[in-house]
DNA sequence: TTTCCAGTTGTTATGTTATTACACGTTACA
DNA sequence: TGTAACGTGTAATAACATAACAACTGGAAA
C-alpha cells in the first residue's frame, strides 16, 4: 500500500484537481462527461465519503436534474466504468476515485465507526491474487478488496 | 491460494461432510444448530452455489418453516457468524463455507458466466493486506476479497 | 417446582437498493 | 437530412433488508 489513507489534506484542492482531471480525460478519450455525470462526480467529491445512490440522486435533483433512481445509477455507473468513481459493495455506496490519473488497484479501508472510506493502492496485494488465480485457471476481470475495521482516529478514541 | 477451485468433486460427500462438521461444531461449542438453521445450511449445500436470501427463504418455507424474510436472514446470519457460511457481497448472496473446519481467509472467485462461486484460501494475500493496513494504522476486523471473472470451464467455452 | 430470563421463531409492516421499460431529445456521422 | 447510437427523463416494479412486536422454548435461579 503506497499511500497513507485517512491523512489530513487540502480537500478543496484534491476535489478540484480530480474534476480537472476528469475534464481532461473526457477530452482525451472522447468520454461524454455530460452535466449530470459531472454533477454526480462533484457531489461525490464534495461529500468526500461513500454515498448511496439515493443520496446522490437527492442532490442531483436539487441541482435541477431528474429525481428517479435511474438518473443517479446511470451517472454513477458511467463514473465507475470510466475509473472516476468506485463502488463500495459493503456499503452499497459510491465514492469518487481519489487517484483517477493512474491505473490503480484500489483497496478500500472502511472505518466501522466514523464510516469514512479510504482508498489505498495495493498493487502488491492484487498481484499476489492474480498469480494465484492464474494458477487456478481463473481469468480475473475485476477485483474488489474491502477491509472493515477502525481507522487511526477512531482507534485512538476507542482506547 | 492453496486449493484449486472449480475442481470436480464428489458433491454429496462434501455436503454431508460439512453437515457432519456443523453438528460436531454445535456440540463442541454449544452452538444451537436448530432445525431452521440446519435446514438453511442444507439448502446452501444442496444448491452448491451462491443463493439469495429470498431463494433460501422459499426453500425453507417449502420445508415447513416461516415464509417471511427475517426467517431466512436470521438463519443465514447465524451461519455466517459461526463460520458455516459466507456472504458474497457482489451478488447479495450467501454460500456454504466449503472448509468450515479450518480458520481460513476466504477469497471468492465468481464466474460471471455460469455464476458459480469458488471459495479459495488466500492467506498470503490477506497477510500482505494486514501488513499494509498495520503500517497505515488501520485496525482490520474483517476482510472481503471478491474476484469477478471467468472460471476455467467458461473460459474454455468462450474461446 | 415454579419463576424468570435469554434466546429462538414467527408475523406484519416498512425501509432501502436497484432494474425494467418506454418516451423523447440530442449528437455524431454518413 | 436522414438515421442510428446515445443520453435523459418518467413510471412502475423488483430485489434486498430491517424494525418492531408477540408467542414459545428451554434452562437456570429461587
Ligand atoms: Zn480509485
Ligand atoms: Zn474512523
Ligand atoms: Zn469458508
Ligand atoms: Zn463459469
Amino acid at each position: 500500500m503506497s499511500e497513507l489513507p485517512f491523512a489530513d489534506h487540502d480537500h478543496d484542492h484534491c476535489a478540484s484537481g480530480v474534476l480537472d482531471h476528469a475534464d481532461k480525460l473526457a477530452e482525451e478519450k472522447g468520454l461524454r462527461l455530460t452535466p449530470v455525470r459531472r454533477a454526480a462526480l462533484e457531489i461525490l467529491l464534495t461529500g468526500h465519503r461513500a454515498m448511496g445512490a439515493y443520496e446522490v440522486l437527492e442532490q442531483l435533483n436539487a441541482k435541477g436534474f431528474g429525481n428517479q433512481p435511474p438518473v443517479a445509477y446511470r451517472a454513477l455507473d458511467f463514473l465507475v466504468d470510466n475509473g472516476l468513481a468506485h463502488r463500495v459493495q459493503r456499503l452499497n455506496a459510491f465514492t469518487a476515485c481519489t487517484q483517477p490519473d493512474r491505473h490503480h488497484r484500489p483497496v478500500f479501508l472502511i472505518c466501522r465507526d466514523c464510516e469514512q472510506v479510504a482508498e489505498a493502492d495495493a498493487r502488491d496485494v492484487q498481484d499476489t491474487l492474480s498469480a494465484s488465480a492464474d494458477r487456478a485457471g481463473f481469468v480475473i476481470e475485476r477485483v474488489n478488496v474491502e477491509v472493515l475495521g477502525l481507522c487511526p482516529t477512531c482507534k485512538g478514541k476507542a482506547s
